[in-house]
DNA sequence: GAAGATTGAGGCTTCAATCTTC
DNA sequence: GAAGATTGAAGCCTCAATCTTC
């Protein structure tokens, strides 16, 4: 019986992605990489929103990946600094809808910004011929990620 | 005047990393991604000491890029599972040395075996002819984010 | 009863202040 | 005074329990 995957390229695996993982200061997330005073959440938040007309607040829980609990303190936090608007509509009165203010915009523009400066700045490093196939690798990362999920519960 | 990286290029690394964590659960700090008990900075500090014979918590800090009281608190709960052994040596007195115990190596041993069959499995997922792209792109990314260090502190 | 949302408790991380040792 | 380590306060996230609405 011959493995498909040796251990060794799985061992390669976790460490470069571990190493990449602090390298990257992912594992801290009331800060942006960007160097944005915001969290990673509330930024990604904002980016969700900026892109649609509005949101169901548990449909933000599904693109962000969060506990609806987390949700909602994270959308509390964001209309506390005036960028994002709670509000009810007809039909489903369970629902809560969110949408971006004006400054609100603003703040997913400055943030937009940031990213794609801070993320030129990685891309820069990178030698360009690697670039499309590290765009592809994230990808195809993910997608693995998402068809083999969390292994199982402990009997 | 023509930029080096478009800013499409910046937004489409961003959107990939993003979805890739949340994908994969690395926001979530509490928790291996490989499903056990133990939290991903426990586990990465129980594979950095089963490479050595004995290691400072400094140099733990370092090899986890943590804070050293994040470390501190780490390495008692390490203590408390009776994974690890703290000590002082001879010569400089500040410094605290840290060595794994029996039942230490033989768990780091079982979260190695763990994390092979996580990674494997998500190794299996990508198409054969990716796997070497994806595990150079990693490490590529790492080196640029090494190289192009957290923008700055604000003015 | 189920789904959406909120509130409370606990864990991981950072920043700041303090203590010890060089 | 500086470096290593610990302790205290605050923020982000999960899990569990509760409330509202379907």
């Amino acid at each position: 019986m011959v493995e498909l995957v040796s251990i060794d390229d799985a061992a390669a695996l976790q460490q470069r992605l571990a190493a990449f993982v602090r390298a990257f200061g992912l594992h801290q997330p009331d800060r942006t990489p960007c160097g944005e005073p915001v969290p990673v959440s509330e930024a990604y938040a904002l980016a969700e929103l900026s892109g649609v007309d509005a949101l169901t607040q548990s449909a933000l829980k599904d693109r962000l990946r969060l506990e609806k609990s987390t949700v909602s303190r994270l959308v509390t936090q964001l209309i506390n600094r005036g960028w994002v608007r709670r509000s009810k509509r007809d039909g489903d009165g369970r629902l809560v809808w969110l949408e971006l203010t004006g400054a609100g915009r603003r703040a997913a523009a400055e943030l937009s910004a940031a990213r794609a400066t801070r993320f030129g700045g990685l891309l820069a490093n990178l030698p360009p011929d690697q670039r499309p196939a590290v765009l592809a690798a994230l990808e195809s990362l993910t997608r693995a990620a998402e068809t083999s999920p969390t292994p199982a519960e402990p009997a």
